[in-house]
DNA sequence: TGTACATCAGTGAACGCGCGTTCACTGATGTAC
DNA sequence: TGTACATCAGTGAACGCGCGTTCACTGATGTAC
């Protein structure tokens, strides 16, 4: 329970949160210092007793963001586990969970315009993520024969790739950009045409 | 050859081309009315005579760029034929080529937070590109048993979704999000690996 | 070919606005004795 | 438990800035006769 008066209590994260309001209804260019200070009830230079500056704020959103993702990630992991291939299609499906639930974070980690390599804090939460996924790979890349085994990065990197693109085309943006199908499905069957394209899964189904 | 002296000659694309210019070296959110007026050597109330204002220039080069792209999404297409797969393939690749050719078009049309519905023109425009890759998937299906054979609609839409995620995330973005394969080989790989995973291409390869 | 005139593309000054940021300050909170 | 004091989170006024947009204007261009 925040104090009240004077002195906020918790303004640090009341900022962040303000953000992650902020960048969600408005996009990633609407958010401003001073509309987050006013949402969190409070002068625009309160701001920096806790921040060096609005791309500051910014950065520790996307942070925090990176945090619950790789944390959904792991725990998607997990829940294949032993299966390698029910871990590593379950972290698939976190990917678009997780723009669903936290839209706020999701922006800005990947559409506010700041590097993953802004801070080493930062770098290090987005490189666990990286890591889960890669994780998943290599190890479902061991019932690939040897031969014709490509790379595990190169597969998650398509993995990656597929997640993000279904999420930007068709589960964001206003109405332009609607699929024909919902996204969850349409993630689900691209990967799994994907995983079959492996030898991974059996032909039929 | 443009006129010089009072009159510009052809200020309206003189604007459209510094909206690329300005786009593509500092992002989306780096173009204004004002800085693109005085590339254009005009002062910034001139734009009015042209644009309706901001928002309209930036539409205007979305449109021009989903121009381009339709052509060569076309041109790939035709490139291919008679083979169904070649055209579809091409078509692929022709995403990511565009995307480096013409990243200012590229993300006046993808980043710039723009509607594809804001205009008439901007939805038909985006509905032909998209519309070739439709077609080449509806070509390519048909080498597919109609039992099993998914809908056009929806692995053209698979096959968007991760050359989008490709350029998004390791064609494009400053230093962190390096993939460690060339982006072309990515995609390349991805859309084989798909491919066979639909039966199109022999497993083995 | 020369003149009168209509058109309209661009000027330049001005506007109100909200932004990010700074600064000296104030007053609530926590701590030492 | 009570008092004195240090700390420091938030205030509020101010700043300079560049933005998008408006307006009455001006002067180059094209056309009719």
């Amino acid at each position: 329970m925040p104090k009240r008066g004077y002195h906020h209590g918790n303004l640090r994260q009341a900022l962040v949160d303000a953000a992650f309001e902020l960048i969600e209804t408005r996009g990633p260019t609407g958010f401003t210092l001073s509309e987050a200070a006013k949402q969190a009830g409070v002068t625009p230079a309160a701001v920096y007793r806790h921040f060096e500056g609005r791309e500051d704020l910014i950065a520790e959103a996307a942070r925090q963001g990176y945090e619950i993702f790789a944390d959904l990630m792991e725990y998607a992991f997990q829940s294949g586990q032993p299966s390698a291939l029910a871990s590593f299609e379950a972290t698939g499906r976190a990917y678009l969970a997780f723009a669903r639930k936290y839209p706020g974070h999701y922006v800005a980690m990947f559409e506010s315009g700041i590097s993953v390599n802004r801070t080493p804090e930062l770098a290090e939460v987005a490189g666990r993520a990286n890591g889960v996924l890669e994780r998943a790979a290599e190890e479902l890349s061991q019932h690939i024969p040897p031969d014709k085994r490509p790379p595990a990065a190169m597969f998650s990197a398509h993995i990656w790739a597929m997640s993000h693109g279904v999420v930007e085309l068709f589960a964001r943006g206003a109405a332009g950009n609607r699929s024909p199908f919902p996204p969850e499905d349409l993630l689900e069957s691209g990967i799994g045409v994907y995983l079959r394209g492996l030898g991974l899964v059996p032909p039929d189904q």
